[in-house]
RNA sequence: GGAGGGAUGCCCGAGUGGUUAAAGGGGACGGGCUGUAAACCCGUUGCGUAAGCUACGUUGGUUCGAAUCCAACUCCCUCCA
Protein backbone atom coordinates (compact mmCIF):
# COMPACT_ATOMS: atom_id res chain seq x y z
CA UNK A 1 0.00 0.00 0.00
CA UNK A 2 1.39 3.01 -0.72
CA UNK A 3 1.74 6.28 1.62
CA UNK A 4 -1.18 8.54 1.46
CA UNK A 5 -1.04 12.38 1.84
CA UNK A 6 -5.01 12.37 2.74
CA UNK A 7 -5.66 11.49 6.13
CA UNK A 8 -9.23 9.99 4.88
CA UNK A 9 -7.13 7.24 2.84
CA UNK A 10 -4.35 6.87 5.19
CA UNK A 11 -6.89 5.82 7.70
CA UNK A 12 -8.65 3.67 6.02
CA UNK A 13 -5.46 1.65 4.71
CA UNK A 14 -3.57 1.86 7.81
CA UNK A 15 -7.11 -0.16 9.42
CA UNK A 16 -7.26 -2.30 6.58
CA UNK A 17 -10.53 -1.26 5.04
CA UNK A 18 -9.00 -1.16 1.41
CA UNK A 19 -9.35 -3.65 -1.22
CA UNK A 20 -9.32 -1.89 -4.61
CA UNK A 21 -9.55 1.43 -5.85
CA UNK A 22 -9.82 2.88 -9.46
CA UNK A 23 -7.60 5.94 -9.34
CA UNK A 24 -5.86 5.75 -5.50
CA UNK A 25 -3.44 8.37 -6.29
CA UNK A 26 -5.97 11.30 -7.84
CA UNK A 27 -8.52 10.47 -5.05
CA UNK A 28 -6.13 10.90 -2.43
CA UNK A 29 -5.17 14.33 -3.98
CA UNK A 30 -8.75 15.05 -4.47
CA UNK A 31 -9.04 13.84 -0.60
CA UNK A 32 -6.04 16.11 0.45
CA UNK A 33 -7.72 19.11 -1.23
CA UNK A 34 -10.86 19.31 0.19
CA UNK A 35 -14.38 17.89 1.50
CA UNK A 36 -15.23 15.29 -0.68
CA UNK A 37 -18.53 13.91 -0.92
CA UNK A 38 -18.53 10.24 -0.98
CA UNK A 39 -21.45 7.47 -1.02
CA UNK A 40 -22.63 3.77 0.11
CA UNK A 41 -25.74 2.43 -1.33
CA UNK A 42 -27.75 0.20 1.05
CA UNK A 43 -30.42 -2.54 -0.15
CA UNK A 44 -33.71 -2.71 1.79
CA UNK A 45 -34.11 -6.34 1.77
CA UNK A 46 -34.40 -6.78 6.02
CA UNK A 47 -35.65 -4.10 8.48
CA UNK A 48 -32.02 -3.95 10.03
CA UNK A 49 -28.49 -4.09 8.56
CA UNK A 50 -26.48 -6.21 10.07
CA UNK A 51 -22.96 -6.86 11.46
CA UNK A 52 -21.73 -7.67 7.77
CA UNK A 53 -22.39 -4.36 6.81
CA UNK A 54 -20.47 -2.68 9.46
CA UNK A 55 -17.53 -2.21 7.63
CA UNK A 56 -19.06 0.10 5.13
CA UNK A 57 -20.72 2.58 8.05
CA UNK A 58 -17.31 2.52 9.86
CA UNK A 59 -15.79 3.66 6.67
CA UNK A 60 -18.22 6.44 6.46
CA UNK A 61 -17.81 7.57 10.14
CA UNK A 62 -13.87 7.39 9.07
CA UNK A 63 -15.13 9.43 6.27
CA UNK A 64 -16.43 12.06 8.53
CA UNK A 65 -13.95 12.04 10.80
CA UNK A 66 -11.24 13.04 8.30
CA UNK A 67 -13.36 16.11 6.92
CA UNK A 68 -15.70 14.49 3.82
CA UNK A 69 -19.18 14.44 3.27
CA UNK A 70 -21.10 11.03 3.96
CA UNK A 71 -24.10 10.17 2.08
CA UNK A 72 -25.93 7.30 3.09
CA UNK A 73 -28.25 6.35 -0.20
CA UNK A 74 -30.85 3.91 0.65
CA UNK A 75 -31.71 1.65 -2.12
CA UNK A 76 -35.35 2.38 -1.93
CA UNK A 77 -35.62 1.79 -5.68
CA UNK A 78 -33.16 -1.06 -6.48
CA UNK A 79 -34.34 -3.04 -4.10
CA UNK A 80 -37.39 -3.34 -6.29
CA UNK A 81 -35.25 -4.95 -8.18
CA UNK A 82 -32.78 -6.71 -6.57
CA UNK A 83 -28.90 -6.99 -6.76
CA UNK A 84 -27.88 -10.33 -8.14
CA UNK A 85 -24.27 -9.75 -6.88
CA UNK A 86 -22.98 -12.60 -5.12
CA UNK A 87 -26.11 -14.36 -5.09
CA UNK A 88 -27.39 -17.62 -6.89
CA UNK A 89 -30.72 -17.33 -7.03
CA UNK A 90 -33.13 -14.29 -6.99
CA UNK A 91 -34.27 -13.15 -4.01
CA UNK A 92 -38.38 -12.78 -3.57
CA UNK A 93 -39.04 -9.52 -5.00
CA UNK A 94 -40.71 -7.00 -1.76
CA UNK A 95 -43.35 -5.09 -1.72
CA UNK A 96 -43.03 -1.11 -2.07
CA UNK A 97 -44.69 -1.52 1.85
CA UNK A 98 -41.82 -3.90 2.99
CA UNK A 99 -39.67 -1.73 1.42
CA UNK A 100 -40.77 1.60 2.92
CA UNK A 101 -40.80 -0.25 6.28
CA UNK A 102 -37.27 -1.79 6.24
CA UNK A 103 -35.77 1.93 5.29
CA UNK A 104 -37.25 3.09 8.45
CA UNK A 105 -35.90 0.31 10.57
CA UNK A 106 -32.25 0.43 9.12
CA UNK A 107 -31.91 4.29 9.06
CA UNK A 108 -32.20 4.27 12.88
CA UNK A 109 -28.44 2.75 13.12
CA UNK A 110 -26.64 5.68 11.13
CA UNK A 111 -27.64 8.68 13.19
CA UNK A 112 -25.33 6.46 15.63
CA UNK A 113 -22.33 6.49 13.69
CA UNK A 114 -23.05 9.84 11.38
CA UNK A 115 -23.79 13.44 12.56
CA UNK A 116 -26.22 14.36 10.04
CA UNK A 117 -26.97 17.93 8.91
CA UNK A 118 -26.42 20.34 6.38
CA UNK A 119 -23.16 21.46 6.89
CA UNK A 120 -20.60 20.44 4.16
CA UNK A 121 -19.14 17.77 6.21
CA UNK A 122 -22.35 16.74 7.29
CA UNK A 123 -24.11 13.46 6.66
CA UNK A 124 -27.04 13.08 4.12
CA UNK A 125 -29.17 10.17 3.25
CA UNK A 126 -31.14 10.00 0.27
CA UNK A 127 -33.39 7.52 -1.09
CA UNK A 128 -33.10 6.38 -4.92
CA UNK A 129 -37.14 5.72 -5.28
CA UNK A 130 -36.84 9.56 -5.78
CA UNK A 131 -35.14 9.34 -8.96
CA UNK A 132 -35.44 5.95 -10.06
CA UNK A 133 -39.36 5.68 -9.86
CA UNK A 134 -40.16 8.10 -12.37
CA UNK A 135 -37.95 7.24 -15.18
CA UNK A 136 -39.55 6.82 -18.40
CA UNK A 137 -38.48 3.31 -19.76
CA UNK A 138 -37.86 4.52 -23.62
CA UNK A 139 -35.98 7.79 -22.67
CA UNK A 140 -33.87 6.12 -20.23
CA UNK A 141 -32.83 3.35 -22.63
CA UNK A 142 -31.68 6.19 -25.08
CA UNK A 143 -29.68 8.32 -22.53
CA UNK A 144 -28.31 5.41 -20.28
CA UNK A 145 -29.11 2.72 -21.90
CA UNK A 146 -26.59 3.39 -25.03
CA UNK A 147 -23.63 3.75 -22.53
CA UNK A 148 -23.55 -0.37 -21.43
CA UNK A 149 -22.78 -2.79 -23.84
CA UNK A 150 -24.41 -6.30 -23.38
CA UNK A 151 -20.84 -7.73 -23.99
CA UNK A 152 -19.54 -6.24 -21.22
CA UNK A 153 -21.81 -6.71 -19.14
CA UNK A 154 -22.23 -10.38 -19.34
CA UNK A 155 -18.72 -10.56 -17.96
CA UNK A 156 -18.85 -9.22 -14.71
CA UNK A 157 -19.20 -11.86 -12.38
CA UNK A 158 -22.76 -10.60 -10.61
CA UNK A 159 -23.79 -11.99 -14.06
CA UNK A 160 -20.84 -14.51 -15.28
CA UNK A 161 -21.35 -16.45 -12.78
CA UNK A 162 -25.02 -17.06 -12.31
CA UNK A 163 -24.91 -17.98 -16.23
CA UNK A 164 -22.14 -20.18 -15.70
CA UNK A 165 -23.45 -22.01 -12.72
CA UNK A 166 -26.47 -22.17 -15.34
CA UNK A 167 -28.37 -20.41 -12.17
CA UNK A 168 -31.61 -18.14 -13.85
CA UNK A 169 -31.16 -14.59 -14.06
CA UNK A 170 -34.06 -12.84 -15.16
CA UNK A 171 -33.81 -9.45 -17.08
CA UNK A 172 -35.20 -7.19 -14.25
CA UNK A 173 -31.95 -8.23 -12.18
CA UNK A 174 -29.69 -8.32 -15.36
CA UNK A 175 -30.85 -4.26 -15.31
CA UNK A 176 -29.44 -3.62 -11.39
CA UNK A 177 -25.76 -2.46 -12.40
CA UNK A 178 -27.27 -0.15 -14.92
CA UNK A 179 -29.57 1.20 -12.41
CA UNK A 180 -26.88 1.52 -9.36
CA UNK A 181 -24.37 3.27 -12.57
CA UNK A 182 -27.04 5.84 -12.72
CA UNK A 183 -27.75 6.50 -9.25
CA UNK A 184 -23.68 7.45 -8.84
CA UNK A 185 -24.37 9.86 -11.51
CA UNK A 186 -27.20 11.15 -10.27
CA UNK A 187 -25.65 11.47 -6.92
CA UNK A 188 -22.91 13.28 -8.82
CA UNK A 189 -25.29 15.59 -10.37
CA UNK A 190 -27.31 16.28 -7.45
CA UNK A 191 -24.91 16.11 -4.70
CA UNK A 192 -21.53 16.33 -5.68
CA UNK A 193 -20.35 13.00 -4.83
CA UNK A 194 -17.25 12.17 -6.07
CA UNK A 195 -16.36 8.55 -4.78
CA UNK A 196 -18.64 4.82 -4.18
CA UNK A 197 -17.74 2.60 -1.68
CA UNK A 198 -18.90 -0.51 -0.72
CA UNK A 199 -17.85 -4.39 -0.68
CA UNK A 200 -15.73 -6.03 -2.77
CA UNK A 201 -18.74 -8.04 -4.27
CA UNK A 202 -19.91 -4.08 -5.32
CA UNK A 203 -16.71 -3.64 -7.45
CA UNK A 204 -18.42 -4.49 -10.88
CA UNK A 205 -21.65 -2.08 -10.33
CA UNK A 206 -18.75 0.61 -8.91
CA UNK A 207 -16.94 0.87 -11.96
CA UNK A 208 -20.14 0.67 -14.35
CA UNK A 209 -21.01 3.44 -12.33
CA UNK A 210 -17.53 5.60 -12.53
CA UNK A 211 -17.11 4.92 -16.40
CA UNK A 212 -20.94 6.47 -16.54
CA UNK A 213 -20.43 9.73 -14.81
CA UNK A 214 -17.95 10.33 -17.06
CA UNK A 215 -19.81 9.71 -20.02
CA UNK A 216 -22.79 11.55 -18.93
CA UNK A 217 -21.26 13.81 -17.16
CA UNK A 218 -18.04 14.32 -17.94
CA UNK A 219 -16.81 14.37 -14.46
CA UNK A 220 -14.05 12.09 -12.53
CA UNK A 221 -15.36 10.14 -9.74
CA UNK A 222 -13.77 7.28 -8.06
CA UNK A 223 -14.89 3.68 -6.64
CA UNK A 224 -13.63 2.17 -3.89
CA UNK A 225 -14.05 -1.35 -2.40
CA UNK A 226 -13.44 -3.33 0.74
CA UNK A 227 -12.56 -6.51 1.37
CA UNK A 228 -14.63 -9.38 1.32
CA UNK A 229 -15.12 -9.87 5.12
CA UNK A 230 -15.07 -13.19 6.44
CA UNK A 231 -13.96 -14.95 10.17
CA UNK A 232 -11.09 -17.07 10.85
CA UNK A 233 -13.16 -19.80 10.73
CA UNK A 234 -14.39 -19.14 7.03
CA UNK A 235 -18.23 -17.72 8.39
CA UNK A 236 -19.72 -14.66 6.70
CA UNK A 237 -19.38 -11.66 8.75
CA UNK A 238 -22.62 -11.01 10.58
CA UNK A 239 -24.01 -14.51 10.46
CA UNK A 240 -23.93 -16.86 13.76
CA UNK A 241 -25.58 -19.46 14.71
CA UNK A 242 -28.69 -17.79 15.95
CA UNK A 243 -28.75 -15.94 12.53
CA UNK A 244 -27.74 -12.68 11.75
CA UNK A 245 -25.95 -10.07 13.99
CA UNK A 246 -28.82 -7.28 13.75
CA UNK A 247 -27.77 -4.22 14.62
CA UNK A 248 -30.88 -2.67 15.68
CA UNK A 249 -31.28 -3.27 19.49
CA UNK A 250 -35.12 -4.60 19.01
CA UNK A 251 -33.55 -7.45 16.93
CA UNK A 252 -30.60 -8.12 18.77
CA UNK A 253 -30.27 -7.19 22.59
CA UNK A 254 -27.11 -5.61 23.20
CA UNK A 255 -25.96 -8.40 25.20
CA UNK A 256 -26.10 -10.81 22.44
CA UNK A 257 -24.30 -7.85 20.06
CA UNK A 258 -21.43 -7.95 22.88
CA UNK A 259 -21.40 -11.77 23.20
CA UNK A 260 -20.60 -11.56 19.43
CA UNK A 261 -17.81 -9.70 19.51
CA UNK A 262 -16.49 -11.21 22.79
CA UNK A 263 -16.82 -14.52 21.11
CA UNK A 264 -14.64 -13.88 18.11
CA UNK A 265 -11.96 -16.30 17.02
CA UNK A 266 -8.43 -15.51 18.35
CA UNK A 267 -7.11 -14.62 14.80
CA UNK A 268 -9.78 -12.04 14.20
CA UNK A 269 -9.18 -9.86 17.12
CA UNK A 270 -6.66 -7.67 15.40
CA UNK A 271 -8.32 -7.02 12.48
CA UNK A 272 -11.70 -6.55 13.96
CA UNK A 273 -10.26 -3.74 16.42
CA UNK A 274 -8.56 -1.96 13.46
CA UNK A 275 -12.11 -2.19 11.58
CA UNK A 276 -14.68 -2.36 14.11
CA UNK A 277 -13.30 0.22 16.95
CA UNK A 278 -11.76 4.04 16.52
CA UNK A 279 -8.96 2.51 18.92
CA UNK A 280 -5.46 4.06 18.07
CA UNK A 281 -3.55 1.49 16.43
CA UNK A 282 -0.77 1.36 18.84
CA UNK A 283 -3.22 0.13 21.34
CA UNK A 284 -4.27 -2.57 18.82
CA UNK A 285 -1.14 -3.66 18.00
CA UNK A 286 -0.71 -4.08 21.65
CA UNK A 287 -3.72 -5.65 22.47
CA UNK A 288 -3.32 -7.72 19.20
CA UNK A 289 -0.04 -8.87 20.61
CA UNK A 290 -1.27 -10.81 23.91
CA UNK A 291 -0.55 -14.66 24.04
CA UNK A 292 -2.76 -17.34 24.92
CA UNK A 293 -5.68 -17.07 27.37
CA UNK A 294 -4.46 -12.94 27.45
CA UNK A 295 -6.14 -12.51 24.24
CA UNK A 296 -9.54 -12.52 26.46
CA UNK A 297 -8.81 -8.90 27.17
CA UNK A 298 -8.10 -8.00 23.46
CA UNK A 299 -11.74 -9.57 22.90
CA UNK A 300 -12.92 -7.79 26.16
CA UNK A 301 -11.50 -4.34 24.66
CA UNK A 302 -13.17 -5.08 21.32
CA UNK A 303 -16.76 -6.08 22.80
CA UNK A 304 -16.80 -3.02 24.82
CA UNK A 305 -15.57 -0.96 21.94
CA UNK A 306 -17.99 -1.99 19.17
CA UNK A 307 -21.32 -2.30 22.00
CA UNK A 308 -20.67 1.44 22.76
CA UNK A 309 -19.70 2.67 18.87
CA UNK A 310 -23.72 1.07 17.98
CA UNK A 311 -25.55 1.29 21.91
CA UNK A 312 -23.63 4.04 24.16
CA UNK A 313 -21.61 3.73 26.61
CA UNK A 314 -24.67 2.99 29.81
CA UNK A 315 -25.20 -0.70 26.91
CA UNK A 316 -21.71 -1.71 26.51
CA UNK A 317 -21.05 -0.98 30.50
CA UNK A 318 -24.49 -3.31 31.21
CA UNK A 319 -23.59 -5.93 29.07
CA UNK A 320 -20.16 -6.16 30.21
CA UNK A 321 -21.28 -6.51 33.93
CA UNK A 322 -23.83 -9.17 32.71
CA UNK A 323 -21.57 -11.54 30.87
CA UNK A 324 -18.70 -10.99 34.30
CA UNK A 325 -21.47 -12.02 36.30
CA UNK A 326 -22.81 -14.86 34.32
CA UNK A 327 -19.19 -16.19 32.90
CA UNK A 328 -16.74 -15.22 35.31
CA UNK A 329 -18.94 -15.01 38.92
CA UNK A 330 -20.89 -18.50 37.77
CA UNK A 331 -24.13 -18.57 39.02
CA UNK A 332 -25.96 -15.70 39.60
CA UNK A 333 -28.63 -14.42 37.20
CA UNK A 334 -27.82 -11.16 36.21
CA UNK A 335 -30.67 -8.82 35.25
CA UNK A 336 -29.80 -8.05 31.88
CA UNK A 337 -30.22 -11.38 30.39
CA UNK A 338 -33.02 -11.85 28.26
CA UNK A 339 -35.92 -12.11 30.09
CA UNK A 340 -39.35 -13.59 29.90
CA UNK A 341 -42.32 -13.50 31.74
CA UNK A 342 -44.21 -16.22 32.83
CA UNK A 343 -48.15 -16.07 34.08
CA UNK A 344 -47.75 -16.38 37.96
CA UNK A 345 -51.06 -18.76 38.08
CA UNK A 346 -49.70 -21.52 35.64
CA UNK A 347 -46.11 -20.84 37.39
CA UNK A 348 -47.88 -21.95 40.70
CA UNK A 349 -49.76 -25.29 39.34
CA UNK A 350 -46.56 -26.67 37.49
CA UNK A 351 -45.19 -25.93 34.06
CA UNK A 352 -43.40 -28.66 31.99
CA UNK A 353 -39.94 -27.76 31.54
CA UNK A 354 -39.39 -28.64 28.00
CA UNK A 355 -42.63 -26.45 27.50
CA UNK A 356 -40.68 -23.65 28.84
CA UNK A 357 -37.44 -23.85 27.09
CA UNK A 358 -40.00 -23.35 23.94
CA UNK A 359 -41.54 -20.76 25.50
CA UNK A 360 -37.88 -19.01 26.57
CA UNK A 361 -37.16 -19.39 23.18
CA UNK A 362 -33.87 -21.20 23.64
CA UNK A 363 -35.22 -24.67 21.78
CA UNK A 364 -37.46 -24.62 18.96
CA UNK A 365 -39.84 -27.56 20.03
CA UNK A 366 -40.12 -29.56 22.55
CA UNK A 367 -38.52 -32.39 21.29
CA UNK A 368 -35.23 -30.64 21.23
CA UNK A 369 -35.96 -29.27 24.48
CA UNK A 370 -36.02 -32.89 25.11
CA UNK A 371 -32.94 -33.56 23.47
CA UNK A 372 -31.10 -30.63 24.73
CA UNK A 373 -31.64 -32.82 28.63
CA UNK A 374 -30.44 -35.86 27.06
CA UNK A 375 -27.62 -34.77 25.72
CA UNK A 376 -26.81 -32.87 29.51
CA UNK A 377 -27.22 -29.36 28.08
CA UNK A 378 -30.27 -28.15 29.83
CA UNK A 379 -29.85 -26.38 33.36
CA UNK A 380 -32.34 -24.53 35.68
CA UNK A 381 -30.53 -22.15 37.98
CA UNK A 382 -27.91 -23.89 37.37
CA UNK A 383 -28.06 -27.24 37.51
CA UNK A 384 -28.19 -29.64 35.20
CA UNK A 385 -32.10 -30.87 34.20
CA UNK A 386 -31.92 -34.69 34.42
CA UNK A 387 -35.61 -35.69 33.93
CA UNK A 388 -37.41 -34.38 30.76
CA UNK A 389 -40.87 -34.48 32.94
CA UNK A 390 -39.82 -31.63 35.33
CA UNK A 391 -42.36 -29.39 35.87
CA UNK A 392 -41.30 -25.94 37.14
CA UNK A 393 -43.12 -23.86 40.08
CA UNK A 394 -42.37 -21.22 42.16
CA UNK A 395 -40.58 -23.21 44.21
CA UNK A 396 -37.44 -22.80 41.34
CA UNK A 397 -37.58 -18.91 41.88
CA UNK A 398 -34.39 -18.34 43.01
CA UNK A 399 -33.47 -15.59 45.40
CA UNK A 400 -33.24 -12.52 42.71
CA UNK A 401 -37.29 -13.45 41.82
CA UNK A 402 -36.52 -15.15 38.55
CA UNK A 403 -36.15 -18.59 37.15
CA UNK A 404 -32.76 -19.13 34.94
CA UNK A 405 -33.05 -21.63 32.03
CA UNK A 406 -29.83 -22.36 30.47
CA UNK A 407 -29.01 -23.84 26.93
CA UNK A 408 -25.37 -25.23 27.17
CA UNK A 409 -22.72 -22.53 28.85
CA UNK A 410 -23.73 -19.22 26.94
CA UNK A 411 -27.55 -19.15 26.48
CA UNK A 412 -29.59 -17.78 29.47
CA UNK A 413 -32.91 -17.26 29.99
CA UNK A 414 -34.42 -15.56 32.85
CA UNK A 415 -37.66 -16.71 33.39
CA UNK A 416 -40.16 -13.87 35.76
CA UNK A 417 -43.59 -14.73 36.93
CA UNK A 418 -46.07 -11.77 36.24
C1' G B 1 -45.31 -23.08 -29.49
C1' G B 2 -42.08 -27.92 -29.95
C1' A B 3 -38.37 -31.58 -27.90
C1' G B 4 -35.64 -33.17 -23.80
C1' G B 5 -34.05 -32.88 -18.48
C1' G B 6 -35.26 -31.75 -13.49
C1' A B 7 -37.87 -30.60 -8.42
C1' U B 8 -35.86 -35.20 -1.95
C1' G B 9 -35.05 -32.96 4.95
C1' C B 10 -31.51 -26.20 6.91
C1' C B 11 -28.09 -26.90 2.34
C1' C B 12 -25.72 -30.39 -1.09
C1' G B 13 -26.96 -35.15 -2.45
C1' A B 14 -28.21 -40.88 -2.59
C1' G B 15 -32.41 -43.58 -3.16
C1' U B 16 -36.58 -45.93 -8.73
C1' G B 17 -42.64 -50.44 -5.16
C1' G B 18 -42.03 -52.86 1.11
C1' U B 19 -37.21 -53.35 7.69
C1' U B 20 -37.13 -45.46 4.17
C1' A B 21 -38.34 -40.59 9.29
C1' A B 22 -35.41 -41.50 4.16
C1' A B 23 -27.68 -43.33 2.99
C1' G B 24 -23.51 -39.88 2.85
C1' G B 25 -21.49 -35.04 3.42
C1' G B 26 -21.85 -29.97 5.07
C1' G B 27 -24.02 -26.85 8.51
C1' A B 28 -26.23 -26.32 13.21
C1' C B 29 -26.91 -27.69 18.34
C1' G B 30 -25.23 -30.26 22.95
C1' G B 31 -21.15 -32.67 25.70
C1' G B 32 -15.67 -33.32 26.55
C1' C B 33 -10.86 -30.64 26.35
C1' U B 34 -9.94 -25.21 26.95
C1' G B 35 -9.56 -19.32 27.59
C1' U B 36 -17.15 -17.71 26.76
C1' A B 37 -11.21 -19.02 21.20
C1' A B 38 -9.40 -22.42 17.38
C1' A B 39 -8.34 -27.49 16.43
C1' C B 40 -9.77 -32.24 17.98
C1' C B 41 -13.02 -36.23 20.11
C1' C B 42 -18.16 -37.95 21.32
C1' G B 43 -23.39 -37.36 20.76
C1' U B 44 -27.87 -35.17 18.62
C1' U B 45 -30.28 -33.21 14.32
C1' G B 46 -39.32 -33.78 11.57
C1' C B 47 -43.60 -33.11 15.41
C1' G B 48 -45.83 -35.51 19.68
C1' U B 49 -45.35 -37.72 26.98
C1' A B 50 -47.32 -41.61 24.08
C1' A B 51 -50.52 -44.20 20.76
C1' G B 52 -49.42 -41.93 16.60
C1' C B 53 -49.04 -37.94 13.03
C1' U B 54 -46.81 -35.29 9.17
C1' A B 55 -42.86 -35.39 5.22
C1' C B 56 -39.59 -36.51 -0.78
C1' G B 57 -42.94 -29.64 -6.04
C1' U B 58 -49.01 -29.78 -6.16
C1' U B 59 -53.46 -32.66 -6.93
C1' G B 60 -55.57 -37.14 -8.06
C1' G B 61 -54.95 -42.43 -9.29
C1' U B 62 -52.82 -47.73 -9.36
C1' U B 63 -51.40 -51.07 -5.19
C1' C B 64 -52.20 -54.88 0.71
C1' G B 65 -48.14 -51.18 0.54
C1' A B 66 -45.51 -45.35 -3.18
C1' A B 67 -40.19 -40.62 -2.44
C1' U B 68 -40.21 -44.71 -5.87
C1' C B 69 -45.46 -46.65 -10.93
C1' C B 70 -49.52 -43.67 -13.80
C1' A B 71 -52.19 -38.90 -15.01
C1' A B 72 -52.85 -33.79 -14.79
C1' C B 73 -50.90 -29.33 -13.00
C1' U B 74 -46.98 -25.75 -11.15
C1' C B 75 -42.09 -24.03 -11.32
C1' C B 76 -36.95 -24.35 -13.17
C1' C B 77 -33.03 -25.70 -16.83
C1' U B 78 -31.23 -26.90 -21.96
C1' C B 79 -32.03 -26.96 -27.16
C1' C B 80 -35.24 -25.69 -31.39
C1' A B 81 -38.96 -21.98 -33.32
Amino acid sequence: MPEFASAFLRTLSERGFIHQCTDAAALDARASSGAVPAYIGFDATAPSLHAGSLVQIMMLRWLQQTGHKPIVLMGGGTTRVGDPSGKDESRQLLDDAAIESNIAGIKQVFSRFLNFGDGPTDAILVNNDAWLRGLRYVDFLREVGRHFSINRMLSFDSVRLRLEREQPLSFLEFNYMILQAYDFMELNRRHGCALQMGGSDQWGNIVNGVDLTRRMSDAEVFGLTTPLLTTAGGAKMGKTAGGAVWLNGDMLPPYDYWQYWRNADDADVGRFLRLFTTLDLAEIARLESLQGAEINEAKKVLANAATRLLHGEEAAERAAKTAAETFVEGGGASADLPTISVDGGRLAEGVGVLSLFVEAGLTASNGEARRLIKNGGARLNDEKIADDSRQVSMNDIAANGAIKLSAGKKKHVLVRPN
